[in-house]
DNA sequence: CGGCATGATGTTATAAAGTAGCATTCTGAG
DNA sequence: CTCAGAATGCTACTTTATAACATCATGCCG
């Protein structure tokens, strides 16, 4: 499991957060045998860059200009490959992406998307869900996956445009 | 404040259930000056057929049916006064709309999407969610808006295909 | 009633997001 | 070394969504 790190509205020694993410990740390829090939860390480091959730296309860019593949099909393999092993996660409200920064397996976390800056946190999943959870069961729903978005502004957004 | 219809995933005289919330919609049209316009009105019968979630270019093909505009643009302000006054929902991992069957305003509600028959339920905002609110207030940040969708498989699905 | 501001419809054209299908290359097990 | 499977990369395409502009309807004011 990979530890947590600070949340991307508190402000943080990024590059220590970044080095962190990257070596958790890489730690848990070797454990679990998993490849992160040149396009896939090449996708997984732009989004660590900062906390902010980037598109297939703005990946894309990146790729071409490391040289990797220009075309589509590139970005999403690697976005499909990193997804499925819980290291990003894909944020519906702006289809885009950002790197996971809460270690957990397939929890249900809750992200808070700043329409300010444009960052996204990933807060930890909270036992608040449950009852949510309870309540589609109780209805003979089975869940598979749970997508939790909230759209708003971040205290720091907040302080600077009050 | 629009009546709250049966669930989706329930059995119900789905004509009664639709005529009941068309008449809804008409009455808070109304009330609150809003023009329920040709295209405004066909997506939404559209959407009121069923409880499934239909794209933008499926209900597209309805306005073409009726001889109402057949280009892009049309649905999609049709849909932004629908989604905006709440007569709609868009379903974030679907890229596609349902009909509010739930009425109260600017509610949080939980969708449960079914993966089999492309039914939506949208449960009722539940007290759970306040502690979601919190969370987020506690670290400052201001929540606009809530999305929270399940994906799954519901009861009758499940009975059907075990 | 006429004029006019506003809002709604409809069009063409284009952008943005995502996928199908196939050839080639890499990797690792035998 | 060989070969199967996985990964890359490409071309071509589909789906989803928006920009920009002309036209038409509605309702308010004089």
């Amino acid at each position: 499991m990979r530890p947590s790190g600070p949340g991307a509205f508190e402000r943080h020694d990024h590059s220590r957060c970044r080095e962190a993410a990257l070596a958790a990740v890489l730690q848990e390829c070797a454990a679990q045998r998993l490849r992160l090939t040149p396009p896939r860390r090449c996708v997984l480091e732009a989004l660590l860059e900062g906390h902010k959730a980037m598109t297939a296309y703005e990946l894309l860019d990146r790729l071409r200009e490391a040289g990797l593949g220009s075309q589509p099909p590139v970005v999403y393999r690697a976005l499909d490959f990193l997804v499925e092993h819980g290291f990003v996660h894909r944020i519906e409200r702006l289809s885009a992406f950002v790197a996971c920064t809460h270690g957990e397996g397939q929890h249900s976390a809750m992200f808070l998307v700043c329409r300010e800056c444009h960052r996204v946190e990933e807060a930890a999943s909270p036992v608040a869900l449950n009852p949510l959870e309870d309540q589609a069961r109780n209805q003979g729903f089975r869940i598979d996956r749970m997508t939790i978005e909230a759209e708003g502004v971040c205290g720091g957004c907040l302080e600077r445009a009050p």
